[in-house]
DNA sequence: CAATGTGTTGAGGG
DNA sequence: TCCCTCAACACATT
């Protein structure tokens, strides 16, 4: 599921995990998530290394290990699992990371639609992590606005862009939309003023509340949570949800709510 | 069997 | 150039 709040939780559970550990074994169980390395390549990188304080951008996950950084994705499906040595692996375990002190982190994902990299120095970092946008997080209001003003394509479409904006995915940016009260489809540059501001405040709430929760909290109070219903209804006026489709992708919002502009 | 899906990239078209 | 949609990647579920 990951999105920004999950990948920001995967750095925490890196971090208390292998932080300031020694990296042992490098066991790769699918060669199918190495990309541009193959497993013996990211054995001899990184055995006998030591895991440094993890960053994120966006969706994306950096492990400094004070010589290259394991670079992660974790597509639609992927996650980060911190387990003891003999703890049973389990059927999607990609790469098993044994580190000192008998624990072992897993590289976890069923369907492999990114995995691992190694970057050789912050120039490679930027290569592969190619031309993203400011983090959602930590972009501040101003610069916010001026990416939105810029856009000419719809809101959401413009959310879920990582070039624009790292970190929202098809969840989050509908979630804050409704709760901004913004229809998917309208233009992203002509929103007033007061709308922007609106959208940057309520994005912010929505990712505070799902980072402290490690994901997006599905509770009844939120649309994400309602999605999937047989007969979605919106969590704060009752009304029947309307779904579409944006880029490819499953798009659900309140007519009523979120009215045309 | 067909459609769907929380990820990205690249191709082709307007 | 900007932006749109679709296919592809792999696999489970409906």
């Amino acid at each position: 599921m990951p999105e920004l709040p999950d990948v920001e939780g995967f750095r925490l559970l890196l971090e208390s995990c292998a932080s300031g550990r020694m990296i042992r074994h490098v066991d790769v169980r699918d060669p199918g998530v190495l990309h541009g390395i193959d497993a013996r390549g990211l054995r001899d990188a990184l055995v006998g290394r030591r895991f440094g304080t993890p960053r994120r951008h966006g969706k994306w996950l950096l492990a400094r290990t004070g010589g290259p950084t394991l670079v992660l994705h974790f597509g639609m499906t992927g996650s980060l699992v911190c387990a003891r040595t003999e703890d049973p692996v389990e059927a999607y375990d990609r790469v098993l990371f044994t580190l000192a002190g008998g624990r072992r982190l897993r590289f976890r994902d069923q369907r492999k639609l990114q995995g691992l990299w190694l970057a050789h120095d912050d120039s490679d970092v930027d290569r592969l992590l190619g031309r993203q946008g400011p983090d959602a997080l930590a972009v501040d209001r101003t610069e916010f606005e001026t990416l939105l003003a810029a856009r000419r394509g719809h809101l959401k479409t413009a959310l879920t862009d990582q070039s624009v904006l790292a970190g929202l995915g098809n969840l989050l940016a509908d979630e804050i939309l409704w709760r901004a009260r913004l229809r998917p489809d309208r233009p992203a540059r002509d929103l007033t003023e007061a709308d922007r501001r609106r959208l940057y405040g309520e994005m912010r709430r929505t990712l505070r509340t799902s980072v402290s929760a490690g994901r997006v909290p599905p509770r009844d109070s939120w649309l994400t949570g309602r999605r999937d219903d047989h007969d979605p209804r919106c969590p704060r006026c009752g009304t029947a949800l309307c779904r579409t489709r944006m880029a490819g992708r499953g798009t659900v919002w309140c007519p009523r709510c979120q009215p045309a502009a």
